[in-house]
DNA sequence: CTGTTAGCGCATTCAA
DNA sequence: TTGAATGCGCTAACAG
């Protein structure tokens, strides 16, 4: 049994490299409680004792156990983040960013992806909350009051970005999707299209989606001319959604003389269909879209889009969590500036009515 | 005294949602150790006491906190990646497929990209292992050997993507890097090209990468042909790079009539500087790549290209960790295939000599 | 500035 | 099968 307990024991050791707080402290003939202030907050230990310390630490390669701190602290130093995808450039762009911000302040960050489905998403948060978290990134604000009690529950802070706060009351950080697409839309208007298409992913569990199509309406209303529902197409994401909505408007008795891409494959899908097709861009219709990822300026014809800050949302949104971790009130920034990039795909109607 | 401790105390219960196991135990009148096991092995409990007990769980919302049994059970139910980058389809696939997996098994996955930089992999390797990981996932086989020591220090199981395990001893799951290389460089050949250029990222730091080009050596030798080192270019990763270089190798005096990229979008750089240079592909010249990604088969002319199971390496090394954490002493998978995809963009070379 | 003390919330013995 | 007891490794309150 006492064999039994030392075996455990010697194998518990190997599994934490043999080493605790403990171990330290004997070396550096402190108290372990000492050992800790080092660590932690080194400015309230006497120098020498210090420098004997973390002499013993480095010997000995100490590593602290993120588990019985997180326990004793009742923090983890781990913020989550759930994004409905994470393999492109979109997204992936915001995680590196607020990864490395997060990593600079010494935050682990935990990620998953929901691939567009709200019971995935609330399962990952349920699981993230459970790691013990101690803050939280989503995208968009569309979610069942459940989960966002869930997350009250834990009283951690937490932003949704790709918006602005707009009529929700929860933190955000990113842009005015409506204004963006309005933006985009009077560009079209002005080039003097009247019949614009937008090819979308899914409208449900997108709220993005929806501003963007709303800004797309405003546009119109506000230009005095309305706009036609069934030139709204929808199809998942990606290029061959794209392709396909192309070929199918294009068969319409009235065809679009633009098309409005509520994401940037649609558009790619587009334009390499309307290629295939033989069918002009911006000659015959225009193409544009939103994100301007990589690809936009890099194929022919270059792509006529509104630049999203992709990148400072990842970025900001860390800011704002590790300001709000540090006790700070700060609120989340203002909304984040989009950009319509004129390039080659957008031109005037070939036959203006 | 009193005061401030119960002050404290509320205020933990706040912070945690209010319960515990104790809390748990009290409604469902019985002990915490049984409340524990009703949670982690049902089965070694009477039906009827688990049906209370589960029944208080749901009722009260209570979830279990991490930290505590992390350290209780010295297990996080945590593990680690760090990808060199996870901002483009590459890696994206792959850790959506690990991410996946993991979650179905119950685990939380903490992410972290290098930038290629080793430097960094070194110091989010250091984070997570004492974040406390139950497993690791990493990118390649070249690292110092203090990196790998202090994964073994920590004893738990790790698995290195992207190649097959070669010499190095680490447990891999990928696919033979020199292989596909060999593969495509003799279809190249075979077509009756001579002078193949190669464009590459930084070979340092990249055991890919120089496996790749090694590939494309073997193949030269082995038919009889010496490969030219002055086709080597390197650039950073990205469009520009394949731009960059494609306009460096057709300056030559002696230009190349085909190039192997060793990433992608090298490859959609060199086509699309092509075309604007108003050099056919593949009529001037042939380009091939790897990865297969969404944009391969869609750009004209249609990438002719390696495809590599990156989903794939997700997935599998995802199952070899689940089943290491589970005590099992499975071998990682044998190397997964890899398969050219001819389509348009290779020919043989317009002037055969 | 330092050491002592007392838990954090849970899993896991062991004896019943 | 169950409950009581113990401690995982660390931080934080307190007295010195």
């Amino acid at each position: 049994m006492c064999l039994f307990t030392r075996l455990m024991k010697a194998l518990s050791k190997l599994r934490h490299a043999g080493l605790t707080l403990e171990d330290v402290a004997r070396i550096a003939d402190v108290s372990p409680a000492t050992v800790s202030r080092c660590l932690n907050r080194p400015e309230t230990v006497n120098v020498k004792k210090r420098e004997r310390v973390l002499a013993a630490v480095e010997r000995l390669g100490y590593v602290p156990h993120g588990a019985a701190r997180a326990l004793a602290s009742r923090q983890s130093r781990m913020v989550g983040v759930v994004f409905p995808s994470i393999d492109n450039s979109l997204f992936g762009a915001a995680l590196d960013a607020f990864q490395r911000t997060m990593a600079d302040a010494g935050y682990t960050v935990i990620v998953a992806s929901s691939a567009y489905d709200p019971e995935l998403e609330t399962q990952h948060i349920r699981r993230m909350l459970q790691s013990g978290i101690d803050a939280l990134m989503l995208v968009g604000t569309e979610r069942p009051d459940t989960t966002y009690r869930m997350i009250h529950a834990r009283n951690i802070p937490y932003v949704t970005v790709w918006r602005t706060p707009g009529e929700s009351s929860h933190p955000s950080i990113g842009f005015d999707n409506v204004q963006a697409a309005k933006h985009l839309s009077n560009y079209l208007i002005g080039l003097g299209h009247r019949r614009i298409a937008f090819f979308s992913g899914h409208l449900e569990h997108n709220d993005r989606a929806r501003d963007r199509l709303e800004g797309v309406r405003q546009s119109h209303t506000q230009s005095g001319f309305t706009f036609d529902d069934s030139l709204i197409l929808q199809r998942p994401f990606g290029v061959d959604g794209g392709r396909h909505m192309l070929r199918a408007c294009t068969a319409l008795p009235s065809p679009p003389t633009a098309i409005i891409c509520g994401a940037e494959p649609f558009a790619y899908g587009a334009i390499f269909e309307a290629a295939a097709l033989g069918i002009g861009v911006p000659a015959e219709i225009s193409v544009a879209a939103f994100d301007d990822t990589w690809l936009a300026a890099q194929i022919s014809p270059k792509l006529t889009t509104v630049r999203t800050p992709n990148l400072e949302i990842g970025e900001e949104a860390a800011r704002y969590l590790i300001a709000r971790l540090a006790g700070e009130n700060a609120p989340p920034a203002l909304p984040l500036d989009t950009e319509l990039i004129i390039r080659e795909s957008t031109a005037p109607p070939s036959q203006p009515r």
